[in-house]
DNA sequence: TCAAATCGTTCACTTAAGTTAAGAAACGAA
DNA sequence: TTCGTTTCTTAACTTAAGTGAACGATTTGA
């Protein structure tokens, strides 16, 4: 477990010994049931999170209706808007499956920040990465239709199809779970010709 | 000119009189005419934009069609994936009107966070930032329909659907420039009744 | 200045997504 | 295990976006 999130601070920076006991020493990690609420709309959390194990998601609740925005899996890191604009969540968190989290605090951040100044190092990496990621994603979801951004997770997140609903990956598409369900059979019928 | 710089910077971190002559004697302010690419597909760049008057675009040439992603206007940078990722680019940036631009190296940049630290906290602060807006941005993009979104930019950056081509904004909209057209009239039909 | 290209709109037609409803399957809690 | 809920799929119908084509209006450049 502790292997996973030093491999991924290793893509950033490098650590010693010493800095990597100190990490562990905050005794940051948190297992997490299935369906458990992390975040809710209206709330002020400082609280990002790194997935070391599971999965998350992010959504909204607009006319009643649930709509899932974003996945985060094994790797990934999330600081939802809130924490970054000091406003209330607009959206929820919640586990999609039992799940080992890594869950800091932006006030933590900032004297671990000062005891490692590298750390700031990692965090400007880790976001302008993270802002150039998204932008081609947000682009490409722009110039596809649902059918081929159906295609394209199939080929670049496969696993997401299997662990997750098909109503959450329905508006994480862009569509309604009706859509879904016949532009995957619609696919079925034309491989079989 | 260059109190559209300052303003913007004063955002993040406050300068003194000196920092602020360093930075206009690096002499970054450049003229650019309407229409000008400022960077082609496969290219291999290391700019950065500041728009400081007028505007710029970002558009991908997909089966010979042009398809316009993102807008950049007064006090919007913009600092493409291909910089960060250190790949030839996989789109196009171009000027849509005669424009002021800030034009920044990344090897350049480097050098001046050496003699500025302060720096490298504004570029930690605003990745962070245009993370969390974009994140925003995106989770709108799916949860509104054509029209929503159409009705959305009207409120929030009305200007843009004066100062850009219709085709260009379509794209934008995730639509072709046909749809466009008519769900506006659409717009305007409902508005009579 | 004039011809060519580009741009915005409209129309008729096609295709796909939204909506409403119903039923089967899977899941969870008592 | 069973009852009730949630989830997934299918279907019929509605609505809106894609497509191809045509037409002026504008812009551009020779």
């Amino acid at each position: 477990m502790q292997d996973t999130l030093f491999s991924f601070i290793a893509k950033y920076i490098s650590l010693t010994d010493d800095e990597k006991h100190a990490i562990l020493s905050l005794d940051l990690f948190r297992a997490v049931k299935k369906g458990t609420t992390l975040l809710k709309e209206g709330q002020n959390s400082k609280d990002s999170y790194f997935v070391l194990k599971g999965c998350i998601r992010t959504h909204y609740i607009l006319d009643g209706e649930e709509k899932t925005t974003a996945f985060y899996t094994e790797m990934e890191a999330l600081t939802p808007p809130c924490v970054i604009s000091k406003t209330p969540s607009e959206y929820y968190i919640s586990c999609v499956e039992d799940s080992i989290l890594l869950i800091s605090n932006s006030d933590m951040e900032v004297e671990v920040n000062r005891k490692f100044p590298k750390f700031d190092i990692m965090c400007r990496k880790l976001s302008e990465e993270l802002l150039a990621k998204q932008r081609i994603d947000f682009d490409e979801f722009k110039t596809n239709s649902p059918e081929q951004r159906y295609l394209n997770l199939l080929q670049k997140r496969p696993d997401l199809i299997q662990r997750v609903p098909q109503h959450q990956l329905a508006s994480f598409l862009g569509i309604k779970p009706q859509s879904l369900s016949r532009l995957r059979a619609r696919i079925l019928e034309k491989s079989k010709e």
